[in-house]
DNA sequence: TGGTCATTTGGAACCGATTCCAGGAGGGAG
DNA sequence: CTCCCTCCTGGAATCGGTTCCAAATGACCA
């Protein structure tokens, strides 16, 4: 049915050998010869069949991207960058959305037992020692986004840094309780990173003498009913804190809403920062903590396209920037006065019942 | 290195023939064999290698989901639920994100090409006539999901239905001066939906006598930045509408920044409702037509799955219903009292006789 | 005991490329 | 004119599976 490389060999007069040579354009095959094969592989329509390629090769110029949550934006983004460098590149990308500890477990096995990809890119997984081993065994290049493991190549940001910088933009605001909201201390799944940012809030807030009172700190579950559980709980305690910190936008998100529901307006009854800066927080004018996520995507599949050719240079470990992304949900505790209508006030949609305050 | 089925086969004292046999759950094997042979493949720690499988099957266990821009929310939700029904079912799944015309080609002439899929799943783009007849040629399944071609198994929502959904919606509400804010009528890329939404909304207030007044009607790009600049013209004039209809969740997010900025309350002084009811809808609370996204991936998947079965059963084109999802950015138009604040300062109360009429 | 048939089994052929080696053609030097 | 070296070229071997065919085995029956 299709053509294969026998086809063309045939037509044009010459071995299977030289059509392979003019296929991946090496030297010594003749002017005219070359001449003549392509145009006969221009007449058949003719392209290499990929699977006998890569079985003959050894190479399958394919790549796995193994993600955990595939549905979180700052997880997508990153994907985003990869996709775009590695396209380019003429490789094909497979997703491994590992949503459980099991799955995350056994995708990691699968990617060097059926050598069916060239290399991986790790976006918020984290390998143990048992995965690094197999890995390493089977010599498979893998770098890692958003996740660490002290031999293998990673780009990172600096939480803890991060967290500070969210820290420190609150209390130059003038906010001295200020709560956090974040994930789950230990995971079964994934990336320890809220921790770290709460450790960077906690430093800078140190540098005052001050920290986060226990009950204005909690870690629920990632996604948005968690922050917005978490919110609830904090926002109704008659001390409550009049900045929130969000380990991550969809937490910081479930923070909003949490405080719609209660009536505080954004920022004026209530400060909230998030981190990541995916492209909802710029929709609903959120200020929070930029990291590169696209660019940290691209910036991995890079290395692995050097690691995939052996020239293997650089630090594994890669810290790249955070910056402060100031919006529309910070701005100096409101001391005293009663609240004033803004028409600015709430990023959100404002609700006829927010004049009703808590308790 | 890594252990093959000629291992497996000699240190099981038997033919590679039976070791595919075990591999593949064949019957036609002794009980002993079957169980000597696998616990050598046990020991050996076997998998056996996919790209020569491919090879000599002719099935990759791979599907390539093809989408235009990978970072469009509502497209990745169909990708995550199509991503869990392959993955199930033991399909690897690449991506190839398409974010132009060209590159759009391209990716619907390789499918075919380097029989390096065994199917395909389109979200949100649209085979031309050629394409449809390479396809054809090439006998490769494909599924169509918010695209269309009359010979090709699709998933769609009734985006006519929709909209109008969306206009009745408004209209219960008292508002008579609707706007609408979508894509560009000829998008080079992509969906012909916002233009079908549109459609909807016009019938459903035809049924009332109304249209929308052409200065009320703005196209632009498809992003937010679009839904920004086409909302701020819009929402400037005079005679601004009291409500507006945007294509799609993004765009909506566009117009509730415009009228953020111009101090135009939501939804005292203007509702807004979106489409698609992505997650970021429900994180702010806008109103919007909710179209099943995972859904629509995870049947799309499924359906592909029996056509590679040969189960070519049901109906070319099923569509999906929409319903009305009634959050916080829809309201009854403000009548009465002046708007608290206006930009422009013009103010003027809405007057029954502005209405714009039907020819 | 011999014949028939179903089941089990080994291994060659095949999938469609790449790669390597040997042989042929052509050009330059002696 | 011969020899040698370089450059082209054809085709067999190879990658690691699946599949098919023929042969071996064993059960059953006359």
């Amino acid at each position: 049915m299709v053509a294969t490389i026998a086809d063309v060999a045939r037509l044009a007069g010459v071995g299977v050998g030289t059509v392979s040579r003019v296929l991946n354009g090496r030297p010594n095959v003749g002017a005219s010869t070359r001449a003549r094969v392509l145009a006969v592989i221009t007449e058949l329509d003719y392209v290499p069949n990929a699977t006998a390629r890569s079985l003959s090769s050894g190479r399958t110029r394919t790549i796995a991207v193994v993600c955990i949550h595939f549905i979180i934006p700052s997880v997508i983004e990153r994907i985003h960058g990869a996709e775009r460098t590695l396209t380019d590149a003429g490789f094909d990308l497979i997703i491994r959305n590992v949503e459980t500890a099991e799955r995350r477990d056994q995708a990691l096995r699968d990617l060097t037992h059926a050598e069916r990809v060239d290399g991986a890119i790790l976006i918020s997984v984290t390998p143990n020692e048992q995965d690094y081993q197999h890995i390493r065994a089977a010599g498979l290049p893998v770098v890692l986004v958003d996740a660490s493991h002290r031999s293998m190549a990673r780009f990172v940001c600096d939480d803890v840094e991060g967290g500070a910088t969210a820290g420190r933009h609150l209390l130059s605001l003038g906010h001295r309780r200020i709560g956090f909201v974040g994930d789950p201390p230990r995971p079964s799944l994934g990336v320890p990173s809220s921790r770290s940012r709460l450790r960077g809030l906690r430093e800078a807030l140190a540098e005052q003498g001050l920290d986060v009172a226990p009950h204005h700190l909690a870690e629920g579950e990632h996604f948005r009913a968690g922050g917005y559980e978490s919110a609830l709980r904090i926002l109704k305690l008659k001390d409550r804190p009049t900045a929130v910190f969000a380990a991550n936008d969809t937490l910081a998100f479930g923070v909003l809403q949490a405080a719609r529901e209660l009536g505080l307006r954004v920022p004026t009854d209530l400060s909230v920062i998030g981190y990541d800066d995916i492209d909802a927080a710029d929709l609903v004018g959120m200020t929070t903590v930029h990291q590169p996520l696209y660019d940290s995507g691209a910036a991995a599949a890079a290395r692995l396209l050097r690691l995939l050719n052996g020239q293997d240079h650089g630090p594994l470990r890669t810290v790249m920037p955070t910056r402060l992304t100031v919006r529309e949900t910070t701005a100096p505790p409101n001391t005293g006065t009663a609240p004033v209508k803004s028409i600015h006030g709430s990023s959100a949609p404002v609700s006829s019942s927010n004049h009703h305050r808590v308790r």
